[in-house]
DNA sequence: AATGGGTGTTCCGTATCGTGGAACGCCGGG
DNA sequence: CCCGGCGTTCCACGATACGGAACACCCATT
């Protein structure tokens, strides 16, 4: 491991996480650096045009080239930007919020989203991640994956008293999942928070993301989910290549 | 300047730009590394999160982790989230591609965009990036920025024959944009590429992003630049916290 | 006006880290 | 079967980064 990297790394990170200019020895404490090398380091973030310092208060904070780098990353990914018309549809005729997710390692991220019109949403934030097995999104991912590409032996972190975290009850929800096309969320990250979602496929039948709707248990009522879930399945296959 | 870090961010930033995943070799040979060296890098970037090597392939690839990260710079941005519907707006108007546009030391990045129906536009990215003093957006945010935040005196590199590259008709040019409130751009960057731009401005008076319109020269005539203006600046206004 | 505390920045001897070239195993093509 | 090119590993050595001290500056307090 590159250590200098890594710090640097870190310490844009932490810039990021902090989200708001930081001081020299501010950003040393945040990292655990000494104040000499962190000072070093924001330097050569600067050169590079990662960070830039305020004039006025000698502050640094990041520029937009993270996110410049990052554009590329999510632009090379279709389902991102052909995604859009039909999620506004599904948002349209459900009025919940609307998630577009991929899988990455035991996470999904959530690269696009619709909020729901009403006042009362579950929060999420794009750019932001769960954990698969929690959520519907992520579940519907994961039971469309190859067998080697997810490790499904390991015990799983328990978020709520609803999270399944044994493995063969894991495999048993996965296996319902691939026969019903669809999975659902009830509580199993955040208590209160249900959601409904489906795998967006690619031509080998493997899931490249998936589509789903998240909010409040209360609106997210059986009758609500039996209307809503052949809503969820037609925009993903609308989404899918096959 | 931490020469390792600078090495590894040279290594992303060559990921992100060539846009497929790489082996070892075309990594080393795209970043003029030595083979081992490169290596050690795409290992220490992968255990931080920022590659991964593809399984059948041996390649490596960018997560989306950095993705991730520059989201939280421009989720920060209030200006970029509020400026949808004013631009959704702007463009079912003009039916022309409507950029929002952040001033960066001598460039303007594109943060938002609405893309006209035209099947003929003019090509640009969200993440992409413009010298200020060839475009619209560019001029308008050059044109709204204290004396001392832009150098006017130096000479501006030339990218047509349009393009302002002396310092005194520069000046005079941000001149007239401050009276009459706009800019306009008549091929300075690309021939044939026409745009108008105004700032969005803070309570000080200070261009914090501009909003545009851009497309090819045939549709940018008198005319039709005279009926948009107004809209333009109508939207900028919308945009601005005065 | 003087003082003290905390900041950002610079310096430099030293220790740690990263280098680069060779070697190896693997794979695919001829 | 052989060869070329790849990815990966190894390690002596030199380049790089470290960290602690010192300095200058700024602001608040007395």
């Amino acid at each position: 491991m590159e250590k200098t990297l890594a710090k640097g790394l870190t310490l844009l990170e932490t810039l990021a996480r902090l989200g708001h200019p930081v001081g020299v020895t501010e950003a040393a404490k945040a990292v655990g650096l000494q104040k000499s090398n962190a000072h070093r380091l924001l330097r050569s973030l600067s050169e590079l045009g990662y960070v830039r310092q305020i004039a006025d208060t000698g502050r640094y904070e990041l520029t937009l080239k993270l996110w410049e780098m990052g554009s590329r990353v999510i632009a090379r990914l279709d389902i991102a930007t052909e995604a859009t018309p039909t999620m506004r549809k599904l948002a349209a005729l459900t009025r919940e919020t609307v998630h577009l997710s991929l899988l990455e390692g035991d996470e999904v991220v959530y690269v696009h989203k619709i909020d729901s019109p009403h006042p009362v949403r579950a929060y999420s934030a794009i750019g932001g991640r769960a954990p698969a097995h929690c959520v519907a999104t992520g579940k519907a991912l994961l039971a469309f994956q190859p067998p080697d590409a997810v490790d499904v032996s390991k015990i799983r972190k328990p978020f709520t008293e609803a999270t399944i975290t044994d493995p063969i009850d894991l495999r048993r929800e996965l296996d319902r999942i691939r026969k019903l096309g669809h999975a659902v969320n009830k509580g199993e990250w955040r208590e209160g928070v249900f959601g409904v979602a489906a795998p967006i496929l690619d031509a080998s039948g493997r899931a490249v993301a998936a589509i789903g709707l998240s909010g409040p248990q209360e609106r997210f009522r059986p009758k609500a989910m039996k209307a809503w879930t052949p809503l969820v399945m037609a925009a993903a296959r609308d989404l899918s290549r096959a």
